[in-house]
DNA sequence: AGTCATTTCGACGATATAGTCAATATGAAA
DNA sequence: TTTCATATTGACTATATCGTCGAAATGACT
């Protein structure tokens, strides 16, 4: 009776729904890397995806909800970008400069990405604290070990962050000079007191 | 004929207007250091000003023409926060140095003009221009005198400006521990390569 | 007290955007 | 081909904010 129907229902909508979902998000992503946040209609969400408005309330309760998956969605690119090897280092200083310098990378190669980012990081406290939180897991063991200068995790934080989110910011206003990461990453070790000579020994 | 009345009009207008001209700014200007621009609304000022939405439209065009003159006064109230003593330091790193721990005690004393700065940083290119093209021009005089590792005058900026804005986000979300402002100068320093040891001599 | 340039007021029309909903379209399964 | 759960549409209402304008208030000067 009611079993055939619920399966239906289930079979039938999945895919559909969920390359539509996918469209709506994909148009708020582009929209969200070219103008400012508060810029960002329904409207020119759903004209972006090729829908009617309509359509996006039958997906989203409203534009923050779409915001909100986009940052989650930007959050998990961000993983990505990090984690292949990262794990593999022992040395937490070794993991925050992989991690600096492949987000800088991603950033060079990738200025929709980088805007992204950009904005995230300045209105969205949840991505804002979720960089900051993984960060300082990394600083805290990086102090206990004695390898830092810098005593205070949230000035280390600070630090990092503040030179990473400005280096993206020149990216994105510049051209980016060739050692730029490198040389970005080095300031940065420099300032919370773990400078390491340029060769990586095996 | 008509010269009385000129010199009436000229005299009779000036006070009044320049006060509620005053009270408008100074409304915009604790709304802005409140919430994110985008909620800056005519008629928020006008009632935080006590005062009807159609005088707003007498002495502004419109909200932009608020905060462009917010930013410019808050860009001159920077200068003053800066200025008295500086042009007497000869060092380029010295008065980058001064400029540095005055901003984030002033930031630390008064988190409205912190929360101001912010945004304005974020949202206002004159403003991020500004504080740009002042620091750049100190920095090409360090680098000249060969008092700095980094290099590139453009990265340089991008650190330090990454720092001090960061660190006052900071300020801002955090309680600021005691020796902040130096500590974060000491970090910037190194950063750039201009380390210095902790006593000005005289 | 009267004059008049200037300033202030708030109602008003215009526009933009949010969110709703009844009607319609879609397409897999029977 | 028909059925029907699901998805899509766009017209509609509600609301917020903009910017305008004629009328009223202000207050320095006569």
């Amino acid at each position: 009776m009611a079993k055939i129907n619920m399966e239906r229902r289930a079979k039938i909508g999945r895919e559909r729904r969920a390359r539509t979902h996918a469209q709506i998000v994909e148009a708020g992503t582009m929209l969200l890397a070219q103008g400012p946040a508060k810029a960002l209609t329904v409207e020119a969400v759903a004209e972006a995806a090729g829908l009617a408005k309509g359509t996006f309330y039958y997906h989203f309760q409203n534009i923050e909800e779409l915001v909100s998956e986009v940052t989650g969605q930007l959050g998990r690119s961000f993983d990505d970008v990090l984690s292949p090897d990262r794990f593999e280092m022992s040395d937490p200083i070794a993991r925050i400069s992989f991690a600096f310098t492949q987000s800088l990378e991603k950033a060079i190669s990738d200025t929709g990405w980088a805007r992204l980012v950009v904005q995230s990081a300045q209105t969205r406290g949840e991505f804002a604290r979720s960089v900051r939180d993984n960060l300082k897991t990394e600083i805290a063991e990086a102090i206990a070990q004695g390898h830092m200068t810098v005593r205070d995790p949230e000035l280390a934080v600070d630090i990092l962050v503040g030179i990473w989110l400005q280096v993206t910011r020149g990216i994105l206003q510049r051209v980016a000079p060739p050692e730029l990461s490198s040389q970005a990453l080095e300031a940065a070790l420099r300032a919370i007191g773990s400078a390491r000579p340029k060769s990586p020994s095996p």
